[in-house]
DNA sequence: ACTTTGGCTGTTAGCGGTAACATTACCCCA
DNA sequence: TGGGGTAATGTTACCGCTAACAGCCAAAGT
C-alpha cells in the first residue's frame, strides 16, 4: 500500500475521486463537466451523480492552467458609490453573460498607484480581457496593459490616445455643448461646482471644454466651487449657499455631476428661487434619481449601460482573431429638464 | 537543440525568462518576487532589475496551483445599485487592505439560482474565504459552502441559522423597534411601503417585525404598497400618492428603505403637507443622501460598515485555526430625524 | 585542521486539471 | 473477411509555479 487509505474527510475533493467513484478516467469525467468530446448518455450519468453525491466543485485553478484559458474579463473603475459605475458593470455583465465570460470588479478610488496594484494583480490571473476606466493611467500601466497580450478596452472617454480600444464619450466636447445650450438660453453669469479630485480628469475635461465654449462667447466663469468626500447631495446644497453668497448675481450653476446638481436644486426651492427663471442649473450623467425630483433637473446621459454592453462586446469579439485596437465614440444627448429657461 | 529557439515577442514571460535574464535559478526568482526566504541583496537586484526591465508579470494561477494558496475572498452581494451593499464593501475592502486578501465581488440580482451559480463559480476558485448577504440560500449553496473547508460569513442579517459564522443585525427586531418608536409618537394610522421583490427576505422580516409590534399594541396596518423596478425615489413619491388617496386618513408611512422614504417625503414637501404633524415618515438604511434632503426622514441605521469590517476580520482571523462559527449580532440606531412627531 | 553553523542557491516532484494523441471495440461495406 | 471508419475511452506530457529538501561555501567554534 503506497498511500494512506484513509481519505480525510474534509479533504478537497479532486477529478480523481470523481473518476473512482464512478469507475472510469480522469479525463472522462473531465470531457462529462465540461461538456466537451463524446461520452455516451451511459457514462455521463453515472459521472454526474456522482460527482453531485460527492459534492464536487471543480478546481479551475488547475483547469486554467492546464489549458491556459481564463474565462475571467478584469474591469477596473474607480468607485462603486458613484452610481455611474455600477451601471456600467450591468451593461459588461449582461453583455458578457452568454459568452461564457466573467467580469471582475477592481476599485481605484481614484488613485493612479492603486490602480496600477490593481491592474497588476488582475493581469497576474491572466484575465480573457480588461476593461479599463478611463484613458489616463501610470506609465507602468499602460505598458503592462499593452505588453498583456489580451484585448484592453478603455472607457468612459475618447479624449486622449487609447491603449488598445476605446468606448466612451468626449467629455471635454459634453462640456462645450452644455455651455452653448446655457448660453443661448442667455444665461451670462455662469458659476460651477464641482469635484476637487485631481484625478477626475472626465470632470476636469468637461470643465475645460466648459471654459473653451464660454470663452468663445467672450464669457468666462463668474465662480467656481469645488468639495471633496461627504454627501454630495448635502455637498451640493452647500456649494451653491456659498456660491450665491459670494456671488450673487450668478445666473447659472453647472455642476459636475447630478448628485451635487440635485442638491443645488433643493437647495434653491428650498430658498424660493425661480429655477429656472433666476437661476438655472445643470448636471452631468442622466441618473436615474433625478425621476423622483420635485423639478427635472437638466443634465447629458453619459451613455453608461451602452458603454459596458459596446467594450463587453468588443472583449467577446476578440476571443479569437485579435484585431487592431478600435475607438467608439458614443454621444451624449443633452436633456435640458425644467432647470433651463427656454 | 530541442527547441526551436526563437522565442515569440508576443509570448507571454515566465519565471524562466527572468531566471534566465538574471542567471539564477527559477526558485530564485520566485523567492525574490515574493519576498520570501534569504536572498543575497545583489542578487535580489539583478532580479528585480530584470524582472522590470522585462515587464513580468507573475501568473498566480500557477503559483496559487502550486502552493494551494488563494489570496481572495469571494464576496457575494443581491445588488450594487443599492448604495447600502457598495458600502460594506468598503468595510471590507479596507480590513482586508493590510492582510494581503482581496475580496472578489459577485452579484446576484436576489435571485437564490444565480447565487448558487456565483458561489459556485467562486468557490472554483479555491478562495481563501467567503462572505455572503443574507442567510437564505438553496439547499445546493447551503451545501457547497459548508463543504468548502474555508471560513464562511454570511452578513447583514441574523434572523436565522448560519452555515458557519454571522455577523448583522436583525432586521425583525429593527422593524419591531421602529413599530415602537410610532406608536410611541402617537401615530395609529400606520401604513407601509416597500419592496415586492420576493427574495428580499430582510426587507420582509423588517416589516414581519413591525406588524408583530403593531400587533402587540393592538393595531394592525392602514393600508401597504408595493413596488419593483425603476427609479426607486420616484416609486416612493408614487407609491405614497397612491397610499394617500386610497387611505386619506393615514397619519404615517414606513418604508422600506431610505430611498422610497425620501421620494415620499419629498412627495409630501410638494404637497404642502405638515410633516410630522399630519403625517410622519420614517425609512430604513441610514444612507449618506439623506443628509442633502430638505428634513431629515427618520432611519435606522444599518451597521453596513461595521458589518463589512467584522466580517473581514473574520475571514482574515480563521486564515490558520479555523475555530467554529461564530454569530456577531449588531445593534441599529433609530435616528428620529425630523419627521416623526416628539 | 575539522566540524559546525547559517546564509544562499539549486534540484526535484508535484499541485489538479486539459490538449493531443493513442487505443479499443464495434460496425459497415467492398 | 479484412480494411477503414467512428464513437467512446484511456495515456502521456505538460501548464508555471512553489514546498521541501539538498547542496555549497565561507565564517566561526573547538
Amino acid at each position: 500500500m503506497t498511500k494512506p487509505p484513509v481519505l480525510d474527510p474534509r479533504r478537497t475533493l479532486t477529478l480523481r475521486d470523481v473518476s473512482e467513484a464512478s469507475g472510469v478516467s480522469e479525463m472522462t469525467v473531465s470531457r462529462v463537466l465540461r461538456n466537451r468530446g463524446d461520452v455516451s448518455d451511459a457514462t455521463r450519468e453515472r459521472v454526474l451523480e456522482a460527482a453531485r453525491a460527492l459534492g464536487y466543485v471543480p478546481n479551475k485553478i488547475a483547469g486554467a492552467l492546464a489549458s491556459q484559458r481564463v474565462n475571467l474579463v478584469g474591469v477596473v473603475i474607480p468607485s462603486l458609490s458613484n452610481m455611474v459605475f455600477p451601471e456600467v458593470l450591468t451593461g459588461i455583465s449582461d453583455t458578457l453573460e452568454d459568452t461564457g465570460l466573467q467580469p471582475v470588479v477592481g476599485v481605484t478610488n481614484y488613485s493612479p498607484e492603486r490602480e496600477e496594484t490593481v491592474i497588476y494583480e488582475m493581469l497576474s490571473w491572466r484575465p480573457s480581457g480588461m476593461i479599463v476606466a478611463g484613458l489616463e493611467h501610470t506609465e507602468a500601466s499602460r505598458a503592462m496593459l499593452a505588453q498583456a497580450g489580451i484585448p484592453i478596452v478603455e472607457i468612459m472617454d475618447i479624449d486622449g490616445d487609447a491603449v488598445d480600444s476605446a468606448v466612451g464619450i468626449s467629455h471635454r466636447r459634453a462640456g462645450r455643448q452644455m455651455a452653448e445650450a446655457i448660453i443661448a438660453a442667455g444665461y451670462r453669469r455662469i458659476a460651477f461646482c464641482g469635484t476637487m479630485m485631481p484625478y477626475d480628469h472626465r470632470a476636469r475635461k468637461r470643465l475645460e471644454g466648459f471654459e473653451e465654449a464660454l470663452r468663445k462667447a467672450g464669457l468666462e466663469l463668474a465662480d467656481r466651487e469645488f468639495y471633496s468626500g461627504g454627501s454630495a447631495l448635502l455637498k451640493g446644497r452647500e456649494m451653491t449657499e456659498a456660491v450665491l453668497k459670494r456671488t450673487p448675481d450668478v445666473d447659472f450653476l453647472y455642476y459636475s455631476n447630478d448628485m451635487i446638481g440635485a442638491g443645488g436644486l433643493l437647495y434653491c426651492l428650498d430658498k424660493g428661487i425661480d429655477v429656472p427663471g433666476k437661476i438655472g442649473l445643470a448636471g452631468f450623467n442622466g441618473v436615474e434619481l433625478l425621476d423622483g425630483l420635485p423639478r427635472r433637473l437638466a443634465t447629458m446621459d453619459a451613455c453608461r449601460l451602452e458603454i459596458g454592453r459596446r467594450a463587453a462586446e468588443i472583449i467577446a469579439g476578440k476571443r479569437d482573431g485579435v484585431i487592431g485596437g478600435e475607438v467608439i465614440e458614443l454621444f451624449p444627448t443633452l436633456q435640458p429638464g425644467d432647470t433651463i429657461r427656454r
